[in-house]
DNA sequence: TGCAACCTTATAGTTAACTATAAGGTAGTA
DNA sequence: TACTACCTTATAGTTAACTATAAGGTTGCA
């Protein structure tokens, strides 16, 4: 399976394959006698991996490190679950920022819904006033 | 009042505020003899301006518009309106997808908290399996 | 006069995660 | 033998919002 072939059955560049390999989270694949990267059913595993731990909101660094764990294979369930509970921690983290700012934009658009005619627009004089 | 001077003030780098300038977000500013930049409270107000409306999630592309639409002072109400809703939306939208990503995570997690000892880290597993 | 602490400009670096370009080699088909 | 679509490498550009650096001018004080 050449690279290609790869990014086509998972839906990403090639660019971003070699991307990966550089960054550490692919290994060094064979390569045919005309240079040409080769893959196999693992690349597929691997990458599939590393879609799903985007989907769930690690970074590329933070997949690295759960990828070398997993390669690890011995007694490593308190780490993995230790690095998944820190991330948790920090998407709760920017919910909690996001609802925040969530709540203060929708009261002052609230506020604009029965705008004051002769007022300056309550949305405006709330980023303004001190 | 000096560039310093209202960095310190508002607790930002000197940088920052001659970025804002570059980007359009605050006018030139009058210069003294020797070139100087110099401030007054109207600018402290612009700046807390910029720093709210960043507190509410508006990138500095929505701050430039939200001033514009200020600055005008004409019948915006509904401008105003209008682009505040549909920051609330990309807002409450990224909240979904953290929610989402937040849900699974925590659900492997927890799935985590009683593992087999013979078995494979169901969090590893839930990345790796098809 | 000397020195530190300001100020100026222009330019380049940072972060993350790609994405695009350039310049060229390879494989399969008409 | 062309042509097209692939593949290779290295390097640079993208986005947002700064942040740092370099090289130099200004102000205030001992
Ligand atoms: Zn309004
Ligand atoms: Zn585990
Ligand atoms: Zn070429
Ligand atoms: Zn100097």
């Amino acid at each position: 399976m050449t690279i290609g072939q790869l990014a086509q059955e998972l839906n990403i560049k090639t660019q971003t394959i070699r991307y990966y390999e550089n960054q550490g989270l692919l290994s060094k694949p064979e390569r045919t006698q005309s240079n040409y990267r080769i893959y196999d059913q693992n690349s597929i595993k691997r990458l599939t991996f590393i879609k799903r731990a985007k989907e769930i909101g690690f970074s590329l660094g933070d997949i690295k490190t759960l990828l070398e764990m997993s390669d690890k294979k011995v007694n490593r369930c308190a780490d993995v679950k230790d690095f998944a509970e820190t991330r948790l921690i920090k998407i709760r983290s920017r919910i909690e920022d996001l609802k925040s700012m969530e709540m203060t934009l929708s009261d002052i658009i609230k506020q604009c819904s029965q705008p004051n005619k002769t007022a300056e627009c309550p949305i405006i004089e709330s980023l303004t006033e001190g």
